[in-house]
RNA sequence: GGAAGCAUAGCUCAGCUGGGAGAGCACCUGCCUUACAAGCAGGGGGUCACAGGUUCGAGCCCUGUUGUUUCCACCA
């Protein structure tokens, strides 16, 4: 075995150091192939597929949570046996790299237009030779246990074949077609961008009110506009049929002032008689309720924007400005004229770009559009028939009203990084060819054919990477074992972007849903609860965070506290809280380590436990189990919780405090017994600890005897029943609670915690075998000096500090430091507070409502409570007395 | 305009199908006890936003109000 398996506390400094376990351990994961997969008959699969980051990013905080969430279900699922497949890979993230590089070649004087688009295309292959491997080797310092050797890519060559083939198919079908549209047009990308991706942002703006004179004069009309640059493309003037204000001129002309055209005033139901002033300018290329009109009423389209965002010739003087000095310009002229009425401020919505957030401009143009609904309808009936489950359900309404009011998908981009369009024209004729595959010639005239110059929205590839890339459209084992997949994680932002997507063609390519459950986690905001962003200068780099705490830490601060699909607020202090758990665990073995001396305990010998080895194996049960349903109902934060309580609270609290007597005394098979419960209950922890901190349990676990290579492929622990000692752990639970409260009146009297006493125990009869058989752990738990456990008060000093619990009473004669006075009243506020709960008990149990209609197990638990406030109550009123005298 | 979430300790947040309010951090007191001072022990601190309702019983369910965040829509 290599040297990172030597056990033994000897290699072990004092504070656990991420960083040299870390890289070590990861490079030794991936060398032993422990992440891959194949398809596996025997084995149910486990399937997630990674949300691919683009090759433009570097790893941020969201990202973290990410791959933590999708790491900690998929190591979980690999110890519970399942073939378990993680799939990794980059997005080609066409607009997000095209900007990027245009960027940096912008450093060098250089544009798209000066090199072209094959030299182009080199370039962004070069960034994504450059980058692409930077944020998977940044995914790895996470500890994602992803197979790598089936990481994919996008642009690759099956993902690229499976755009072509869906692209065509849909075309064949006639749910993809090419037309002339309204889109939402970036002037500064100079691309369309499709409707999820238009961002509104609330603007302080104004609304201009304009008044155009009929030809003659003899009438006017005035209208309010948030956008007066685009009245150089108005055609028409719209008023609502049933106005009777315009009644007479709908029909007539009207002059777009300072322009001179004359434009026709018609009449639809699209316009609010209420708003403004009941007319509305149409400019049918430059707004998409306007282009509805248009098509309505017939009014002619008239683009007056280049793509770049300025005036084009149309635009007469005006031709050259940007839309925004048109604007000012423009409205100087109409104030000019006399056309303008008023100016009133007023705040709107404004889409931007969410690449760029650059002010979108509604354009007509020619794009491809993917015709949605028939996706949509079974995508819809999918969810709503619980073939797919979103977690936190209440996405699933999100999910609805998003696809219910879904429109036609803008696919084309005017880019260059991503996957050519493949559609073909004829030279000659001008026949339009789709297929995976450019034609020789024309099929109808025998022309030279050109391939359409636009490439694809990127989220086109993405929404196939389920399936492409398991191989299809080949039919690969992989796609028959691993389709569909099983969990699909990722925040919940991408809904529409994405998941949605991915659930159309899904079903619409495999005939069948993508994933069957959608797990959705919420936004990482910075301390004071605000998006992270690179303006505010609030990120958080989680490589930082590694390099100064470790992953594990991270991992654990991402995890903890938050319920799913809530977005966090996130705070170093809680990565310095796991990394004070890391090394409270990393000491904790530590400690075992030190104590096992050179052999393997063995097994443990059930027949040799005490009443705190069944208390630990007990509650080791239930941890199990808790946690375990815990994920499976994908709540991991009270899954972490649980188990950090467990290792915490009771594993180093007081199960390695209560192993102690045995582990310095001389009784060796004792010793062995408790060395065997310590290493299993260790071990079991770190399993259960694994999904979340993989490498500190890596590095604990595989140093504990007979723990096998690697903790990534140990099985899940699973509740044994030989560890159920209810009885017993009760005890426990009670002895604990005098140990608590003798700690707890010798703190109140001052007792220094060096002062050791003799300290008397009187139990019942009941009581006194498991109270005896606890004695030791009073000395080491309770300060005690010696311990005496009997049945009466004989020989106890009647002074003595006493305490008084449920499984027996604590007496310690410190009568040198006993205050009669404060004792008393001690006791008696602690008579007050147990007088309250009889009375509470008394309230409830007399209820006739409660006792006719509560569960009988709630008012056998009353019961059981009043019994024994009503024992505690006598004893302290005893005790009073004795010391009243 | 529509929808959803949140409102619990000084701070950040948990709290599963309703059955005596929790954690971490912060704070106070005492401990360098041979796994751990990144630690141990003890402690203080909450009308669970407000108002109604359902129930034997409500932080939890219902209705409304207020505050707050987000998503969708985009009336020019």
């Amino acid at each position: 075995m290599c040297e990172q398996h030597k056990t033994g506390a000897e290699t072990m400094p004092k504070t656990y150091d991420p960083s040299t376990v870390e890289d070590r351990i990861y490079k030794k994961w991936e060398e032993n192939g422990y992440f891959r997969s194949s398809p596996n008959p025997d084995r149910e699969p486990y399937t997630v597929v990674i949300p691919p980051p683009n090759i433009t990013a570097q790893l941020h905080i969201g990202h973290a949570l990410d791959e933590t969430m999708q790491d900690i279900l998929v190591r979980y699922k690999r110890m519970q046996g399942y073939e378990t497949l993680w799939l990794p890979g980059t997005d080609h993230a066409s607009i997000a790299t095209e900007v990027k590089i245009v960027e940096r070649m912008a450093k060098e004087g250089v544009t798209k237009k000066d090199i072209g688009r094959e030299e182009f295309l080199k370039r962004a292959w070069a960034w994504k030779e450059e980058f692409g491997g930077r944020i998977v080797s940044q995914i790895r310092k996470l500890g994602s246990s992803c197979d790598w050797d089936r990481e994919r890519f996008t642009m690759d060559e099956g993902c690229s074949k499976a755009v072509l083939k869906v692209f065509v198919d849909l075309y064949n079908k006639g749910l993809i077609y090419r037309g002339d549209r309204i889109v939402n047009w970036c002037p500064c990308c100079k691309t369309a961008i499709s409707n999820a991706e238009v961002e509104f942002e609330e603007q302080p703006s104004n609304l201009w009110h304009v008044r155009y004179d009929s030809p003659d004069k003899s009438y006017s009309i005035t209208v309010a506009t948030t956008r007066p640059e685009t009245i150089l493309g108005d055609t028409g003037i719209a008023v609502n049929p049933n106005d009777e204000r315009y009644r007479d001129i709908v029909g007539k002309t009207v002059v777009v002032p300072v322009v001179g055209r004359e434009i026709p005033i018609v009449a639809d139901e699209y316009v609010e008689m209420d708003f403004g002033t009941g007319a509305v300018k149409i400019t049918p290329s430059h707004d998409p309720n306007d282009f509805e009109v248009g098509i309505r009423t017939g009014l002619p389209r008239m683009c007056v924007f280049t793509e770049d965002g300025h005036i084009n010739e149309l635009g007469g003087k005006y031709c050259g400005l940007t839309t925004q000095e048109c604007r000012r310009v423009f409205v100087e002229d109409l104030k000019a004229a006399g056309n303008l009425v008023k100016i009133e401020p007023y705040t709107h919505n404004v889409g931007t770009c969410y690449r760029c957030h650059t002010t979108i401009e509604p354009m007509v143009s020619k794009q491809w559009f993917v015709a949605i609904k028939d996706l949509a309808e079974p995508a819809i009936k999918a969810v709503e028939e619980g073939r797919i489950k979103f977690v936190p359900e209440r996405f699933t309404q999100t999910y609805y009203n998003w696809m219910y009011n879904i429109r036609d998908w803008c696919i084309s981009r005017q880019l260059w990084w991503g996957h050519r369009i493949p559609a073909y024209y004829c030279d000659d004729c001008g026949e339009t060819v789709v297929a995976e595959t450019m034609p020789d010639k024309c099929p109808k005239c025998g022309g030279k054919m050109h391939q359409d110059e636009d490439v694809l929205d990127t989220w086109f590839s993405s929404g196939l990477w389920p399936f492409s890339t398991l191989g299809w459209p080949e039919k690969t084992p992989e796609l028959k074992y691993y389709y569909p997949t099983s969990t699909l994680s990722t925040g919940y932002d991408l809904v529409f972007f994405w998941i949605a997507r991915m659930i159309m063609f899904g079903l619409y390519a495999m005939g069948d849903v993508p994933f069957r459950t959608v797990f959705l986690h919420g936004m990482v905001r910075d301390e004071l609860g605000r998006k992270m962003s690179k303006s505010l200068g609030n990120g958080i780099d989680p490589l930082e965070v590694i390099k100064e705490y470790g992953a594990d830490p991270l991992r654990f601060a991402l995890t903890s506290g938050t319920a799913a699909g809530t977005d966090m607020r996130f705070q170093i202090k809680k990565v310095e809280a796991a990394r004070n758990f890391c090394n409270k665990v990393y000491n904790a073995s530590r400690f075992v380590m030190m104590n096992l001396g050179e052999d393997d305990p063995g097994e443990i010998d059930m027949t040799k436990l005490d009443i705190a080895d069944k208390w630990i194996l007990h509650r080791l049960n239930a941890v199990i189990e808790e946690e375990t349903s815990n994920i499976d109902a994908f709540d991991l934060n009270l899954a972490i919780e649980k188990i950090y309580s467990f290792i915490w609270s009771e594993l180093c609290d007081w199960y390695i405090e209560m192993a102690k007597p045995r582990l310095y005394g001389d009784n060796e098979e004792a010793k062995r017994n408790v060395r065997a419960i310590l290493v299993r209950v260790l071990g079991d922890s770190m399993k259960l600890l694994h999904p979340f901190m993989p490498f500190i349990t890596e590095d604990i676990y595989t140093r504990l005897p007979g723990s096998g290579e690697t903790i990534v492929l140990a099985s899940w622990p699973k509740a044994d029943a030989g560890f159920s000692f209810p009885e017993e752990a009760a005890c426990m639970d009670g002895i604990m609670e005098l140990v608590r409260a003798i700690r707890n009146v010798r703190a109140e009297m001052n007792v220094p915690p060096a002062k050791r006493a003799h300290t008397y125990i009187v139990a019942n009869e009941a009581n006194i075998a498991s109270v005896r058989e606890a004695a030791p752990y009073f000395n080491k738990l309770a300060g005690a000096s010696d311990v005496t456990v009997q049945l009466d008060k004989e020989g106890i000093a009647p002074d003595a500090v006493s305490v008084v619990s449920a499984i027996g009473d604590a007496f310690i004669p410190l009568s040198e430091l006993i205050d009669i006075e404060k004792e008393l009243m001690r006791l008696e506020k602690e008579r007050a507070r147990v007088e309250g709960e009889i009375k509470r008990s008394e309230g409830k149990l007399g209820n006739a409502g409660f006792m006719a209609k509560a569960p009988e197990k709630v008012i056998a638990e009353e019961r059981e409570k009043l019994a024994a406030s009503k024992e505690l109550m006598e004893k302290l009123i005893k005790r009073i007395e004795e010391l009243g005298r």
